[in-house]
DNA sequence: TTGTTGACCTCTT
DNA sequence: CAAGAGGCCAACA
């Protein structure tokens, strides 16, 4: 399919919604429950392309323009780290929300990570 | 159109 | 065990 003009369109315009892996992106992060939180690379092993983490990396970075909203402050790195933070509207906002929902961070990572961990792979059948 | 660059992960020296 | 390279898809120059 050819996609590039619709597909900066879809980007820069977020009524314009096209079905990329951006938008599979967004849907997967949409599912996250309050107080949990996944992984870049899990995202993208449940979207059937395992190595491809670091575009979900610029999805996330794109997510700004996404309708409804995604919660990016709930996808960290594997080390459960946020390594995202210099990306929200201020550096401490994505330790903030994380912090509102119950989830301990320090230092820009999330203490008992494994504990708040939720993959897609597993409880998205 | 080609090359570089990412909010990354995994496998290989 | 540490360090390097390859891989994925899309944006941008």
């Amino acid at each position: 399919m050819k996609r590039t003009k619709k597909l900066k369109n879809a980007i820069s315009d977020p009524l314009f919604r096209d079905i990329s892996f951006f938008e599979q992106v967004y849907e997967v992060v949409r599912q996250i429950p309050e107080g949990r939180v996944t992984t870049y690379g899990a995202i993208a092993r449940f979207l059937g392309s395992p190595l491809a983490a670091r575009m979900v990396g610029w999805a996330m970075n794109n997510s700004h323009f996404a309708l409804p909203p995604v919660p990016a402050h709930r996808v960290v790195n594997r080390n459960g780290q946020l390594t995202g933070k210099m990306h929200f509207k201020t550096p401490d906002e994505m330790e903030r929300l994380l912090a509102q929902e119950g989830i301990p961070v320090k230092n820009d990572q999330i203490q008992n990570f494994l504990t708040y961990f939720w993959d897609p792979n597993i409880e998205l059948v």
